[in-house]
DNA sequence: TATGAGATCAACT
DNA sequence: GTTGATCTCATAC
């Protein structure tokens, strides 16, 4: 199983981000398969990179291949990938999870049983595998990260994006077809 | 099932 | 001082 390494992010977040449906991605040994992501580019409002760097966003504007984290309603941490060339400030926010390896650690730190309701969700998955803020600028192909690409075909839709208030019109949410571990089912 | 409030913080205006 | 790329729990229907 090929390991996806930084030229698999240095493309448009557009080919990039429906190829991470079904990648498999562990950290610490933690983790599962990719169910859910969305995309985000640097000229789409609802970007953090959209009005130009910042202290926050810096690791956006830099190269491909490294994890983006940030603060989300001073709770919950969410985490992005990278994509594109340096300074083009694209990236794919992870949503959510089917939880393969580590379950004990994620039960644990989750504080439930329920496999359902491990990683559905960008604040769920980055608790359930232990990422926080001292990932941000990490590379992806290192440990403690471990992303291998898919094997198999698999079907994937797409649909707009959740949580946002700008750019709503935007169908960059991706998701694996009929998943269990959606944060929230795709509009048939 | 659906809606609503509260938690809590760093960036930004 | 306001605002989120969220989640959980409570209350209502």
């Amino acid at each position: 199983m090929p390991r996806l390494r930084k030229p698999f992010f240095n493309r448009s977040v557009h080919e990039v981000a429906p190829e991470l449906i079904g990648a498999r991605l562990l950290f610490r040994d933690v983790g599962g398969v990719i169910v859910e992501v969305e995309a985000y580019h640097h000229t789409d409002p609802a970007a953090h990179s959209y009005g130009g760097q910042t202290q926050r966003n810096a690791v956006m504007f830099g190269p491909p291949g490294y994890a983006y984290v940030y603060r989300s309603y001073g709770i919950h941490w969410c985490v992005n990938f990278v994509c594109e060339p340096a300074g083009s400030a694209s990236a794919v926010l992870i949503r959510a999870l089917e939880p393969t390896e580590g379950l004990a650690a994620m039960q644990r730190r989750r504080h439930t049983k329920d496999v359902r309701f491990l990683c559905s969700g960008p604040g769920r998955l980055t608790e359930a595998l232990g990422i926080t803020h001292a990932q941000n600028g990490c590379a992806l192909d290192a440990a403690p990260f471990e992303l291998h690409a898919r094997e198999e075909a698999i079907d994937v839709v797409s649909g707009l994006r959740i949580g946002i208030t700008k750019a709503v019109e935007l169908p960059w949410r991706y998701g694996l077809r009929g998943s269990r571990f959606l944060s929230k089912p795709f509009k048939v």
